[in-house]
RNA sequence: GCUGCCGUAGCUCAGUGGUAGAGCACCUCCUUGGUAAGGAGGAGGUCAUGGGUUCAAGUCCCAUCGGCAGCUCCA
């Protein structure tokens, strides 16, 4: 007998050798269970429970938990491959990996054809069959690799992909398999007990995809998927992924007049008006904080000799993402990074220890050549504005600049209404150049800054850079998409390439450590993100258009509503009147739909007592305001950059 | 770059081989109005580009360009 711990504190007994199914059977509620975690460990109902310890915890794996919906959807994948094969004929489908993501699951598939949209009906349909057959799901388990390549083999004609995946597994240790009718894969598990169990789920589309992601390997055709054991939460999905496609910016953008993508420069955004004002605030913003934080701003040249981008290393490892440009016999090289430039501008005259830390800031145009199947609205660019600084300073300054970094970083992020990126540490690479103690140093004084700033982060070893350990700040976008906002790379390597020294104290000449750091990144990024974060309303000091004031009747209020422009613009507000012959039901419509923050409607009763009934983008009716009244509460929330709405501040505004 | 899908008016889209359409936007006129679409009329397209099949191509085929999803890349 071997006995059995609940959730609890309850303890059955069971008979050694049987499943976990069978110990738990009495257990209330227990027909629903999708799997058992032993000891913390996951695992099939059908598992058969061995007593070498004295007491084990066993806990049964319920839906509504993420393990049960993990169990669940990589159920579903196999079921979906099953059905592939069945829908192409087992002979003809190879099987690579089909693991469980973030919102479901995919599955990569070696066939005789392109998979097109219209084939996800079809397998859906034989899924369905499938799950109504209710085949048993069973583990089989060989104890090594040659028995696990002998079942591979034994009961599949095309198995290389597999084969390789088991080549690569330690070797002595037991390798599973699940088989559910015709149909069985190398596996992990834990899955559900039988294909009847599966639930609610929708194939979501159609990609390709690289073995093993190298693109030098076999393209394969994956089908993406989601499952879930609740109807409504399915729905819910798919519903969230229609609402992040409403707020994507390469819809909403070209809609408020932001920008444009143009077939006549892809990959080059067209910047309009309004998107501009949004671009020069943000600029404007990010200058103040270069003012207080004691930066100098420079601008290096756009085109610089070949030469120079040998010297830097760019030549050497970064020329095929470079554009180039030959004048008067000469090679040139448009600027890919504003390093070399900055590294120029240091080298003007000899630097005393006095003038470190020497931070340069350059809000500088960079010209990346990038995949055209890589380019992605304002995220993913040919052409883009870096709010660039490089640090020069010693090595025993490293730590406060970088603590300082984060903390600049932390700040904006929070004033421009960013949720909190998830950051990254990076340490050094195996091809990498600088010593030893330099890395140690340098990724030291990182982590210690980390620590002192209170904030989590998580660490990708060996992602540095070769010249540098790096910092990085992650965001999520609308539509799932993880994106690199603040950068911040210590760097060994260009100090020495440009032969940079300062006069120290002693008076001998000292290589400085050179600190690279973008805090927005690409602006174009970052608007982009910012579209999606706002789904367009932006708050009052980045708003295109703050004010619309809006007549109801053309002709009785022109005046009145002029000087209302006037009064507006006078206190540099962002306003227009909107003077065309429509009812005022309909100038609200199109303001709102252009997300103007405020409209002012001046009828008889505004324009006799001199002021505006103020109405939000988002309904709200704010009252009549008395104009200075109106103007201050304006100006307040403009300038303090607030993040909500500061007239008819009762509700809040719905961005 | 690779695989798949897509490209029709400024925008959103309909149009399965037989005379290019709708809504919004735009222009003109009427309407002068009180919190999310007043009315009438007008103008606007080499159906992405180039080739092919056909008596006939927006529609079928091929190529190119661009967009989208994914892969990959981002010293």
């Amino acid at each position: 007998m071997i006995r059995l711990q609940l959730p609890g504190g309850a303890e059955v007994e069971a008979q050694e050798g049987v499943s976990i199914r069978e110990a738990l059977a009495d257990i209330p509620g227990i027909k629903k269970a999708v799997a058992a975690k032993v000891d913390g460990t996951v695992v099939d109902l059908s598992r058969t429970l061995t007593g070498d310890t004295d007491v084990i915890a066993v806990e049964p794996v319920m839906p509504g938990t993420d393990e049960a919906l993990e169990v669940l959807r990589h159920t579903t994948a196999h079921v979906m491959a099953q059905a592939v094969a069945r829908h192409f004929g087992m002979e003809n489908v190879e099987f690579a990996i089909g693991p469980t993501i973030a919102d479901g699951f995919y599955y990569d598939f070696d066939l005789p054809r392109s998979l097109t949209d219209d084939d996800l009906p079809a397998i859906e349909k034989i899924m369905e069959q499938i799950k109504r057959e209710n085949l048993p799901i069973v583990r089989k388990e060989a104890t090594d690799r040659n028995g696990a390549l002998a079942i591979i083999r034994s009961y599949r004609a095309k198995s290389a992909f597999k084969q390789e995946l088991i080549a690569g597994f330690p070797d002595g240790e037991a390798v599973s398999f699940y088989g559910q009718g015709e149909f069985t894969d190398l596996c992990r598990g834990p899955h559900l007990p039988a294909t009847g169990k599966l639930a609610f789920f929708k194939l979501l589309s159609v990609a390709g995809a690289y073995w093993r992601g190298d693109e030098k390997r076999e393209q394969l055709q994956r089908i993406y998927g989601t499952a879930f054991f609740d109807k409504k939460a399915l729905k819910t999905l798919l519903h969230r992924r229609e609402e992040a496609a409403k707020r994507d910016h390469r819809k909403v953008g070209p809609r408020l007049g932001l920008f444009r993508s143009l077939p006549e420069a892809p990959g080059f955004p067209l910047w309009l008006p309004h998107g501009t004002v949004i671009v020069n605030q943000l600029l404007a913003y990010m200058r103040e904080k270069l003012e207080r934080r004691a930066y100098q701003e420079i601008r290096t040249p756009h085109i610089m000799i070949d030469d120079l981008w040998k010297q830097s290393g760019h030549y050497d490892h970064y020329k095929d993402n470079m554009y180039f440009t030959e004048i008067e016999g000469r090679s040139f090289a448009v600027k890919p990074m504003n390093c070399p430039g900055a590294a120029l501008a240091y080298k003007q005259g000899l630097r005393s220890y006095r003038e470190l830390p020497l931070r340069l800031g350059e809000f500088g145009l960079c010209h990346r050549f990038e995949r055209s199947g890589t380019l992605h609205g304002l995220t993913r660019v040919r052409s883009f504005v870096q709010d660039d600084a490089h640090i020069f300073c010693a090595a025993a300054d490293l730590q406060g600049e970088i603590l300082a970094l984060i903390d600049l970083a932390h700040e904006v992020y929070r004033e421009i209404g960013f949720g909190a990126p998830r950051m990254v540490l990076s340490t050094r690479p195996e091809d990498r150049t600088g010593s030893d103690e330099m890395w140690d140093h340098s990724e030291g004084e990182l982590r210690e800054a980390l620590a002192k700033a209170g904030t989590d982060y998580t660490v990708n070893p060996g992602d540095g850079a070769f010249y540098g350990p790096k910092i990085d700040f992650m965001v999520t976008d609308a539509i799932g998409r993880e994106h690199q906002l603040c950068t911040i790379q210590v760097d060994f390597s260009l100090p020495e390439k440009f032969d940079l020294v300062y006069a120290a104290d002693d008076g001998e000449r000292k290589r400085p450590v050179v600190i690279h750091r973008a805090i927005l990144g690409s602006i174009e990024r970052f608007v982009g993100l910012l579209i999606e974060q706002f789904s367009g309303a932006f708050p009052l000091w980045l708003a295109p258009e703050q004010v619309a004031v809006l007549p109801v009747s053309e002709d009785r209020h022109a005046d009145a509503a002029g000087n209302v422009l006037q009064e507006l613009r006078q206190a540099g507000l962002r306003a227009h009147v909107d003077w065309p012959g429509n009812k005022l039901g309909k100038k609200i419509r199109e303001a709102t739909l252009k997300k103007i923050p405020y409209l002012l409607v001046i009828g008889d009763r505004e324009a006799e007592s001199g002021t505006a009934a103020v109405r939000r983008r988002d309904g709200t009716d704010c009252g009549v305001l008395e104009l200075g009244e109106m103007l201050r509460l304006l100006r307040e929330e403009r300038d303090t950059r607030s993040l909500t709405a500061l007239l008819g501040a009762t509700t809040t505004d719905d961005r």
